[in-house]
RNA sequence: GGGCCUGUAGCUCAGUUGGUCAGAGCGCCACGUUUACACCGUGGAUGUCGGGGGUUCGAGUCCCUCCGGGCCCA
């Protein structure tokens, strides 16, 4: 075995040199002859380019490719591709900013045009300053924009590392995944799975956009009660109280507790709205809260989702007043036409957005005395768009739903029990950690609907359906014209549906294709059949689906996790993959989320050119799954310690025997060459820690994998290559005339490296690459993963407890020295070691390599230690009772 | 209001089914330039295991309760 180890080490350009040679060797490339059996598929969760990676994603995504090393280690061929997450409202957004240009869809394409702006540096165009555009000018921009983000993405994670297979890359908008996401809604569609239905509706007036329920995030937002007095038909005032004024012309009926005594004789009556006069009823749920303001509420349509509960269980009238941009209709609704409330409604309300229609409500209602006492300021836990700034209204829309379980499902009088078939799915992944199974449960026990997929927005997968225009010039809803397979992707706005043509768009008699487009998660859901080759390559499938692996973070349990669980169940009547590994936050220094707004982001990629790859690799994979980890800079370089160790230890540990003129030489990896006892111990010892990692990775705790590997390690340089190195050199023997002693000694480090190096390859892949390549052929990424075995046996019966002892024995001559303030090359002219009983066998087999390491010169005497004698936590109980110590060896200078 | 996670040395964290479990690394202090490594080595000090109860022969470990941090759902 020839060996070319270089004189100076270092971890600086290894990143560079490695990703290189990884491409030109395709050492990561799928081979897809491989049977399902062989193969282990991750589907790694594509990450939306629409912003920057933060070290959050380095974080979770090393996770991701520590298990990924192993498992090709192990011999499983690995499929690993990378997505980028293009769709959706971020990517629109950014445009918007970078571009200073806004979609119009009504506005023609013009050929060839070119933005405003091309990078504003950050600084937001105002939208009254955004040029608008038609939707295909508008998509090419995201295109420009994506390409170039998904560019830097794909060269940072080279940079970190990941073994990804870079030639199966997709974007969740390119040809594939929107063919792949409109069939599987079409299949949705045919199964009676998807739905369209004109109902009430989360609505984001900034974005113009209906939101699902995973999209919400509640939040405390101040308004003020206002008790407001109804009246009875004698003219009794009934006080209910509410934040939300505004919407007395939307009222439908009061709502109190069925069990609430206060309200008992006024159930089943009906009182009058202020202001405008609407006789409405009064009625009992038990959704109404006794204690909360009156104990009575108004029920509008739609203040907020437990209206719409009221309004669906009751079934009550739809008065709506809010439109889709957040404003009042500007048609007097009728129901307040004829009505007192009519001037009001037409001067203070139409057309007024909720804030200034509140403000002339209340002074109506003050100016009329149905106003009780000043509004009381609070704090309400009020529905946001997780992306919006402004509260979420409820507008009735027709909309596409995929069921979820959320709602009952029956056709043709019979259910389904849809929610409890996806928590038996829940049940049967294998959540890492285990307890984050609960995140899934909670959600999918406490989902109120079916999943809204329709978007009002332009750079996402288009709802591939069209409408018959009637003769009427209607359009049917209700009888969607939908592409062949062949077809897809279709874009129905630009696209005629077969047997028309495009001048018959918005005919009678003609079609209408459907403007929406589909949430981003309907495509997400689906990326592990869009990796799999789903529908497309039917040979592909079969070896990697379902997969073994979906890593993400606990913030997407409930969106893209259980979205991917639906899909799959719904489509192909599998969990989509056998396991999912959680990652935790980051959280800076003040245990706060890292973020961006607080300004303590870091970016990735200095981050990694400043420590290197391997640091930052070791800081994430040193935190376990499912806990937030402290953004740490001291543990990266901990990391780069460890890795700068393996390339000197490496060094050190090969240059035995080389030959100072080639500088190359032979070594061995023949167990039967060990012959010495502590070299065996050493072995032994080590076979412990292969299985212990191999079980530790087995059930993805890297974490311990590491700690257990890394102590192993560094007890190696400390002890063992001290112990041996006397040994190890040959003091002066020809190549041909060596020991077996030195033999042993040579061969035991050969082969502890070679295992080390493959356990610790997971980890800090470059520094071991390294390494590996200036003995070994091929990439320490293919080799396979060491087993204890081969180990075992050729530590035969040794104790791996001889090593410690030995090294504890070393530790207390050390000690001795370093009490001394001596430099520790001063001999020992003579000693009494007194040890414990248990450690006086290892100290004895080593006893030659313990006087060479601590400079013994004269005898050296052990004795068992007695009662008392000694700390078993310091050096093992091991302890110098005499010594005498010769002259320290004379300073050199340095150089 | 319900649920989940979390609180161990100055810092970041291990502590598997209750019995050497008071640990590691960093930092700190002292010393040392040893033919792998100063991006180093050697040695040392450091804790009422959030508080209080309880179960037990025995509790970071199990139970109850309170307090602090984070998150999710109402």
């Amino acid at each position: 075995m020839v060996r070319e180890v270089p004189d100076k080490v270092s971890t600086d350009g290894l990143e560079q040199k490695f990703d290189e040679r990884w491409s030109a060797e395709g050492t990561f490339t799928f081979d897809r002859t491989a049977t399902r059996e062989q193969v282990y598929s991750i589907d790694t969760p594509p990450p939306t380019v629409s912003g920057s990676l933060h070290v959050g994603h380095v974080f979770s995504y090393t996770h991701t490719d520590v298990v990924a090393r192993f498992q090709r280690m192990r011999g499983k061929e690995v499929f690993y591709p990378m997505g980028w997450d293009d769709n959706g409202l971020p990517t629109e957004r950014r445009v918007q900013n970078y571009f200073g240009v806004r979609c119009d869809p009504s506005l023609p394409y013009v050929e060839g045009f070119e933005p405003p702006h091309a990078g504003t540096e950050g600084k937001a165009v105002k939208p009254a300053d955004q040029v608008p555009i038609s939707r295909r000018n508008f998509i090419e921009l995201c295109e420009r924009l994506t390409a170039d983000d998904e560019r830097q993405f794909e060269e940072l994670w080279r940079r970190l590392g990941l073994s990804v297979d870079w030639s199966q890359t997709y974007q969740t908008i390119d040809a594939t995944s929107r063919a792949a996401s409109q069939r599987a809604f079409l299949r949705n569609l045919e199964r009676g799975e998807a739905y369209q239905a004109e109902a009430p509706g989360l609505w984001d007036v900034t974005f113009q956009t209906a939101v699902a329920q995973a999209e919400l995030e509640a939040r405390e937002y101040p308004g003020h009660y206002h008790r407001v007095a109804f009246h009875r038909p004698d003219g009794t005032p009934v006080h209910i109280e509410t934040t939300r004024p505004e919407l007395l012309p939307a009222v439908v009926a009061l709502i109190a507790h069925p069990d609430d005594e206060r309200y008992q004789d006024l159930f089943g009556t009906t009182v009058t709205s202020p202001l405008f006069g609407v006789e409405i009823p009064v009625l009992a749920h038990p959704a109404a809260s006794v204690d909360k303001g009156a104990g009575i509420a108004m029920c509008c349509t739609f203040g907020d989702l437990t209206d719409v509960q009221w309004w669906r269980e009751l079934q009550l009238p739809t008065r709506s007043v809010i439109g889709r941009d957040g404003r009042l209709h500007r048609e007097t609704p009728e129901w307040i036409a004829a009505g007192p409330g009519a001037g009001l409604y037409a001067e203070g309300l139409a057309g007024r957005t909720t804030f200034s229609a509140r403000k002339a409500v209340v002074e109506a209602l003050v100016e009329s005395g149905d106003l009780d006492g000043d509004p009381k300021p609070t704090q309400r836990m009020t529905n946001f768009y997780e992306k919006g700034d402004k509260p979420l209204e409820i507008v009735t829309s027709r909309q596409w739903y995929i069921r979820n379980g959320g709602r009952e499902w029956s056709t043709d009088g019979t259910t389904r029990d849809l929610k409890s078939e996806l928590l038996a799915r829940g049940k049967e992944l294998d959540f890492h950690p285990d307890f984050m199974r609960v995140r899934y449960e909670n959600w999918v026990g406490g989902l109120n609907g079916d999943w809204l997929v329709s978007r009002q927005r332009f750079f996402g997968v288009a709802v591939p359906v069209w409408y018959p225009v009637l003769a009427s010039g209607e359009i049917d809803h209700d009888h969607p014209i939908t592409p062949t397979a062949a077809e897809l992707p279709v874009d129905p706005t630009s696209q005629a549906p077969a047997g028309y043509d495009e001048s018959q768009r918005g005919e009678p008699g003609g079609f209408v294709g459907d403007a929406d487009v589909m949430d981003t998660w309907a495509t997400s859901s689906l990326t592990p059949l869009i990796v799999a080759g789903w529908e497309r390559d039917a040979d592909l499938f079969e070896r990697v689906y379902p997969m073994d692996l979906r890593p993400q973070g606990q913030d997407i349990i409930r969106t893209w996790l259980f979205s991917t669980v639906v899909r799959s169940h719904l489509e192909c009547g599998v969990l989509p993959w056998k396991n999912a590994a959680i990652s935790g936050w980051i959280l800076d220094p003040d245990r706060k989320k890292m973020s961006k707004s607080k300004g303590n982001v870091v970016t990735p990629m200095d981050l990694l050119v400043e420590h290197g790859s391997d640091a930052v690799r070791y800081w994430a994979a040193a935190a376990r799954l499912g806990t937030d980890a402290a953004f740490e800079v001291g543990q990266m370089k901990i990391g780069r310690r460890l890795a700068i160790k393996v390339l000197n230890a490496s060094k050190f540990a090969l240059t035995f025997g080389v030959d100072p003129e080639s500088g190359t030489g032979e070594i061995t990896l023949d167990p039967a060459a060990v012959t010495v006892e502590l070299d065996r111990a050493m072995l032994a010892g080590l076979a412990d820690v292969v299985d212990q990692a191999t079980a530790a990775l087995e059930a993805y705790d890297h974490t311990r994998a590491l700690e257990i590997t890394e102590s192993y390690f560094w007890a190696f340089c400390d002890d063992y290559l001290e112990l041996v190195k006397d040994r190890a050199y040959g003091a002066g023997a020809s190549a041909s005339d060596l020991t077996a002693e030195t033999v042993s000694a040579r061969t035991a480090l050969a082969i502890a490296l070679d295992v080390m190096l493959r356990l610790l390859a997971p980890f800090i892949p470059f520094a071991t690459e390294e390494v590996w390549s200036w003995w070994r052929t091929g990439s320490v990424h293919r080799a396979p993963w060491p087993t204890a075995q081969p180990l075992r046996s050729a530590a035969a019966d040794a104790d791996p407890l001889a090593l410690a002892a030995a090294g504890n024995a070393l530790a207390a001559l050390r000690k001795v020295k370093s009490a001394a303030k001596v430099s520790m090359r001063t001999p020992i002219l003579s000693g009494t070691v007194a040890v414990p009983a248990a450690l006086l066998p290892g100290v004895e087999s080593a006893i030659g390599d313990i006087r060479g390491a601590g400079r013994v010169e004269g005898t050296l005497e052990l004795v068992e230690a007695t009662e008392g004698q000694g700390n078993p936590d310091v050096q093992g109980g091991i302890v110098v009772t005499a010594s005498e110590l010769g002259e320290p060896p004379a300073k050199k200078p340095r150089g």
